[in-house]
Parts: structure tokens; sequence; C-alpha cells
DNA sequence: ATGAAAGCGCTAACAC
DNA sequence: GTGTTAGCGCTTTCAT
């Protein structure tokens, strides 16, 4: 903790009563004009517009916060564990969503990363009316401090949630079980037979689903689904799969990697080997980033309307804490993008 | 913008006035604790505790930055045309720092994508008292918006600022000249004589200062130092400046690429043009990033304290606001890191 | 060392 | 439609 120390040298802002003077009118109209109020009459709106433009007048957050019980201000929330994947090209489009959203809006976002151990202080800090709803983007399943969350501030997970929490929790993503299994049929249309996946992990949804997209493409054409290898979603985590998947010494002719970070690690593994693409095996995968681009050839992919997924987290939230119903799962469409690495 | 809307349904939480009265002392005291004051006893330190533990008490935000004047929170700005670098390791590195280090103190971070129109909404913002100080991640020059905004409050930049501000302006950098004329020379060091490079952009300082560097290399070893094209820093400018280099027709046994990202691009088209590192060409760059430690071989590259970089500059920022001295100019060492693409 | 009292700048009934 | 009046929950002199 940072002790608190000597106060601000007063920064003498423009007051709500200072415009109030200038336009010749209460503080309350200005405060109507300021907070887009229906009635008040077109003369007093110019009066106090041209005061409050005439002297630089920015309203005082803190004052509006303590007197409207309201923060406007969300948090976005990014456990520790998930942070390590900050430098993820989904999850910064997913946050510069977000905070597109916000700049348009009177709300403010607050980020913050949570640090494992106490939880407990982001959850109360949280709870404690410093923010007027949550987005959480939490990679695992493991994150039980914000199961509760919800029952005290509207919250909205960036893809389903794995907690209890689960049913009934508001959260937008996108089919990652048809969109996996379409990537896998794809492969297979391409006759692929001897398909390999490098799943996400088991305690995300994202990991889950996309493992029995793969499942059900195989089942669909009566393939063997046995050569599986797990990795986090990060590129050295797909290398390490994909070495494994080799190691096993079976033949393998196609692969769907659950992200195009890990196939990014897994498409150098391959290389290694000295294993074309899509000569020797065929490669897809989920994400559409720099490497699924410029990938050796360019891979065909599934692409997610990141900014998006961040932009409707933000509004979804937004609408939730002005009170109005909406529905509490948003599924954004994906895009096939088919390229010559089948 | 939104309109505000229905209040929120008072949440009820603990006040001052109720660990107060739990701990039979005045608000005063309770405040005193709170904020850490020397000046209370320590039985009163005791009894408050206790109350503020029992009762779950968690102090309201916005009442204490109204009575204080000091508002807890710090801005993180990242003009629109940087965000699109969010994905760069770097980056997302040196907030995720940032927000680290904060997160041990009372301080909040905003996160800030400033659009490039209504800069001067962000700068009001940022000067009409809502955030004790900013930190600017902006990488160019012509974020003039922000120039005089260290008037008003306490401002470090990430990296040298390039703006008029220059001089005076409190940042946390890395000595890029040096480090990047080490890397060149160590391509020299290898036998390499005909060494280009893919330099940044020319309107930030590190991209103009590690394309000197290079430059002081090459003319410390009386080489030619004409071979230079110019990236953004994201791979596929790394790329396109490859091609442009290699479509010049003169022959080129040595690159440094002035960053990781840039590398990655450049790397996938020598080998697109069957050229084989090191054997045909020497590539070192800056940034020990997933794609320099992976790449075949790994990258010869310097790398940076990144988390260190955010984390720093938190702590500068903090030390300003609470009036500190301190100096202005903060230089982080870097790591060389040898590896076999020389 | 502690308490009493006066706001911080704004919003939100409530009256007019 | 507009003004008046209470606070929102805390910090901070100023006494004691």
């Amino acid at each position: 903790m940072v002790p608190p120390t000597s106060p601000r040298p007063a920064a003498t802002q423009p007051t709500l009563e200072m415009v109030a003077a200038v336009a010749g009118v209460s503080r309350s109209t200005v405060s109507r004009v300021v907070n887009d109020s229906p009635n008040v009459t077109a003369e007093a709106v110019a009066a106090v517009t041209a005061a409050i433009e005439k002297l630089g007048y920015v309203p005082n957050r803190a004052a509006r916060i303590l007197a409207s019980r309201r923060t406007l201000s969300i948090a976005l929330v990014i456990p520790e564990n998930t942070a390590k994947f900050f430098a993820d090209p989904y999850l910064a489009a997913v946050i510069q969503g977000v905070a597109l959203h916000l700049s348009s809006t009177d709300y403010t976002l607050s980020l913050l990363i949570a640090p494992e151990k106490d939880a407990e202080k982001t959850r109360r800090y949280l709870t404690a009316g410093n923010v007027d709803g949550a987005i959480i983007l939490s990679h695992h399943s493991d994150d039980y401090a914000y199961t509760r969350l919800s029952q005290s501030i509207p919250v909205v997970f960036g893809g389903r949630p794995m907690s209890e929490e689960g049913p009934g929790a508001t959260y937008v993503d996108v089919d990652n079980v048809d969109a996996a299994r379409e990537m896998t049929a794809h492969l297979i249309d391409h006759g692929r037979t001897r398909i390999a996946t490098i799943a996400g992990p088991r305690n995300m949804s994202a990991g889950i689903d996309r493992l029995q997209g793969w499942r059900n493409a195989l089942a669909d054409a009566g393939l063997e689904s046995d050569r599986i290898e797990y990795g986090d979603f990060t590129p050295a985590s797909g290398a390490l799969a994909m070495r494994k998947l080799l190691d096993r010494g079976e033949p393998i002719d196609g692969l769907f990697a659950a992200s195009a970070q890990m196939a990014s690690g897994a498409v150098g593994v391959l290389r290694e080997h000295g294993l074309e693409i899509p000569r020797d095996i065929g490669v897809v995968t989920f994400d559409d980033d720099y490497f699924a681009q410029s990938s050796h050839p360019p891979l065909t992919t599934v692409a997610q309307p990141t900014i998006e997924v961040g932009v409707r987290m933000a509004q979804v939230l937004l609408s939730a804490i002005d009170g109005e119903p909406g529905e509490k799962i948003t599924m954004l469409p994906v895009a096939i993008i088919e390229r010559d690495s089948a």
C-alpha cells in the first residue's frame, strides 16, 4: 500500500456552481443539462452550454459518483494466471474492443490484474461499489473468487465461464464446437484421415468446446479420434504438443490446432521435422491473427470477431447496468477462412 | 454518450461511521487508521481494525476522492494509432508491469484508448482532476495533444517522447543506441560485412535510436550503411521491408531488425528465398519474445526488462504524484542474449 | 491522541 | 420547467 500523502494543490477547476452563475440559472438546471435531462427549455440549454464552453467546465467525477451512487466505471478483470496471455492477439483485441466502446460513453475502464493469492481483495473492491459492473476475462475454471460476483454487480464473461455459475451467467462467445467441427471437416474433405489435434486447456470452455468439435467431425466421418495433445494456447505449448504428437510415431496427415498461437509453435516443429504443409500434412486452426495469415502457406482458419467481442461485452454490460433485460448469452458469428493449408 | 439512468439500488455498504460506532471511537480516528496516520494509539488501531474486519468495511472511493482531492487513480493512455500494437508482446508486458505494480497500492489504473480525432476530450478528462497522473504509451511523435499535459499533472512517458516536450519530460527507457550498436557489432564480429537493417519508424525515438546504433557500429568498422528499410514494428512491415531489401539485388549477409516482431516477418521472407540462418545471413534483433526464442535458430537479441519498464513507470509516476524529487530520466539496463543466429 | 464540525462538488427529491 | 434543500461518505482543520 502506498500511504496517502500531501493533498493536491487544488487545481481550481470550474465548478457546476460557477457555470450556473455565468448561465444565470440554478445549479440544478446545469446538472440537468449536463445529464441530458429532457425537461429543460432550449434557451436554458443554450445558456448553460455556452457557459460550460466558456469556462471549460468538466464535471467532477467523484462528486457525481458520490451523489448519484453510480460510478460510471467498469472493471476489466484479468486473473494473473491469464495475464501471461496478454500478448495473445486475441486477448489484446478483445481488451481493445472494450476500451474502444467505452470511449464513446461516459464510462471509464479500470484494468485489474488480479493476483491469485488475495483474489479476496479484488472481490471486495468490486463489490464495494467502486464499479458499476465487471468484465471477467478469465481463462480458467478455477477462479471461483468471481463465481458469486454477479450477485453483487452485473458481470459479463468473455467466453462461457466454467464455474458452477456457468448456467445463468452472462457471457459473449462464439460457437466453438461448430467452428472446430467445420475446420476439422475441412481437413477431412481434403482427404485427410489421420487427424490430430492440439487442444486447449481442459479447464477452459474454449479448449473443451473446440476439442469436442474436432471429435464430432471425426465421429461423423468414422475416423479415429485419439491423436490428442493439450496446450495452453501459447506458441510454446503448441510446439511441445506437436513434438509429443510426432513422438508417438503414428502417422499424422492432418492437424487442427485450437489456436493460431499454438499452431505457430506446431508449424515450427513440423518444419523442423521436414514435414511440408499441405503436402505432408494439412493444418487448420482457430483465430485469424498475423501468424495464420503469414504462415507458409497461410492457414485455413476460423476468424473470430475479436474487437467485436470486446465491444459487445461492453454493450451487454452497460445495458445490464442500466437494468435493461437483454439476453444472457450473446453468440457472435465466426468466419471460415479457407486458404491453402489443408 | 450513454445517458445516465436509474440510480443504483443502494448496496448498503458499511460506512466509516458504522465502523466508528462498533469500535467506539470517532469517525476521525477511523479515518486516521484507514490512512495509516502515525498519531493513533495502538489500542485505537486494534479496535478499529477489528471493527473494519468484522463489518467487512471498504472505504468509498468517491467520497475519499472528493474529500481529499486525490483521485487515487492514474491513467494509462494509449493513442489509437498505437493501440493496433496492442498485441506486441513488448507493449503487453509493459502494461502488465504497470497494472502489477499498482495492484500493490491503493491506486487504480484507468485504461484510455485515445481516439485521434478528439484527443481534446481525452486531454480534458486528464486535466479535469480525474486522475492523479498519467502514463503515456505513445509510439508516435505526432501526438501533440499530450505535449502540454505534464504542466497539469505528473506524466511519465514510455520511451523518450519525440515532441518538443522531449527535453524536460519524464520517461523510462533503455539505451537503444548502444544496444543496437552492440547487436550490430556482434554481426560484424561474426565476419558479416554487408549488413542491412530493418529500422523502426522515423517518428519514434526507439526507431531512430536503434537505427543510429546500427549506423554507429558500421561506422566504427568502416562498413557501408545504406542498406536500410523501414517498418512500423509489426511483423507484416518486417516482411515487406525484407522483401524490399532483397529486391535491391545487392548482397546481404547480415541483418539487424529493430524489433523481434519485425524480425519474425523478415525471417519468413528469408526462408521463402531459400536463405538459411546463419549460413547465408546472420540475423540479430531487439526484444526477447517468443519469436526470438523459438525461431530457427533462436535469435541473438537484446532483452529489454519489459515488465520492469512498466513497474518503473508506475513507481516513478507515483513518486512524482507524491511530490518526491526523483530523476526525470530512468534508464533500465538491457541484457544481450547471444544465440546462434549471427 | 482524539473529537467536532465544516465542507469536497454534485445529484435528487421536493416544492414551486 | 426551475430553484431549494438535503445529503452522498469521507478527509481535514481546529480545538481540546
